[in-house]
DNA sequence: AGTTCCATGTCGCGG
DNA sequence: CCGCGACGTGGAACT
């Protein structure tokens, strides 16, 4: 890694255009050749960057990186205050834990959450448009066609209407209707979501966790 | 800014846990207080920050940030390879040019680029589920919602349909056709658009933004 | 502060 | 390579 910090301008020709008028930045330029422009503030996004793979040349006073899509950033340097270069070595990675996921697998083994006498099915029932998150059987004894998001937002109402088409039009489990159910539900896609008759669920994945801890314990 | 080149390992927890094993790492304090933990390699952005607002305190070889919404970043420091400390100052910040901002202002300066006899009633015509880019009357004095996009994929067809599907319910303007605006249409949005009977029309930006000038230069 | 949508989104997976 | 969905999306603009 190498670290340049300097005056400079910084031009981005590419899927825009974009530029920074002289200041004195933070250059960063990383071992699989990505490049970032870093101002003292604005959170951790750089001000301008160009990610690998892409070419580096040093034209006089400037840096010219190039991409095989044609996108051209150009920092040219008045005084550099300080650099150096080390070599950091591979990096393990990083280890997540806690997404959508986490939450398909409760709701999967608490299908009650989502309504009175409700009984999974299965998990990851296959369509030719994708799998639903969840299938269903509620106290009626019809089918239930269940979409999971942390967040849920238009995209999962309409993603889950999709699946509702295609299950109804298919007619072997018709009339199948839907429930969507996520962490927080934005005002917009219930709104949609009512409007085509689906059901909204706000689930909590603490209460969920105990819940699921609680089982645990019984045993 | 702080810099500082070390040996660490790097938890997080809040929206979900991650963790990061130790390895050689740059970590960056910038002066609004946000922290961000960078490999010698993966793109500009880091392996794991914290953004501002938060509070930063040193326990021991520990780095422990917090934020008001109770996440926690605890960087453990190994071997200190390197550290440094500079001033960089303000920075007067990006400046971009062409996007969907730009696009949506000089197409309300010349709505009949979008066909003939085109007028403009409102940019930004609210809905229930969101503001319609604009809203124009064609030259038969029908009404019609203009979605526009930089790059014209599924989600702007779908995002257009859903104002359509409202606009014409709720009677008032009906009958609406819809037009999908983008520098570049994808061949599947195409399709889509074309089987909702939506129009697509490609603009390019230079000749909006040469028109735009020209029509200032009259003044 | 809460909510919405844009983004040079980035990133990963599957066809 | 393209399409699609998730993301600690981040960030800005507007109510």
């Amino acid at each position: 890694m190498r670290i340049r910090v300097a005056e400079c301008t910084v031009r981005y020709e590419g899927r825009l255009n974009a530029f920074l008028p002289t200041a004195v930045r933070l250059v960063m330029v990383k071992a699989d050749g990505c490049v970032a422009v870093h101002a003292d503030g604005g959170a951790y996004k750089p001000l301008n960057w160009m990610n690998a793979p892409n070419t580096f040349t040093e034209e006089g006073t400037a840096w010219v990186v190039m991409n095989p899509k044609g996108e051209r950033l150009t920092i040219e340097f008045g005084e550099v205050h300080f650099e150096t270069s080390m070599e950091l070595g591979e990096d393990p990675g990083l280890q997540k834990d806690g997404v959508e996921l986490e939450l398909q697998r409760l709701l999967a083994e608490q299908p009650e959450v989502l309504g009175e006498g409700m009984t999974l099915i299965r998990r990851e029932y296959p369509t030719p448009i994708g799998p639903v998150d969840l299938l269903c059987r509620d106290g009626s004894g019809h089918t239930v066609a269940v979409e999971i998001k942390r967040r849920g937002e238009i995209d999962g109402v309409e993603q889950l209407t999709r699946y509702l088409e295609f299950l109804n039009r298919e007619g072997r489990l018709a009339p199948v209707r839907g429930i969507f159910a996520a962490q927080i539900i934005k005002p917009q896609a219930k709104v949609l979501a009512v409007d085509r008759s689906i059901a909204c669920v706000e689930v909590d994945y603490d209460d969920l966790r105990g819940a699921d801890n609680d089982a645990m314990r019984l045993f």
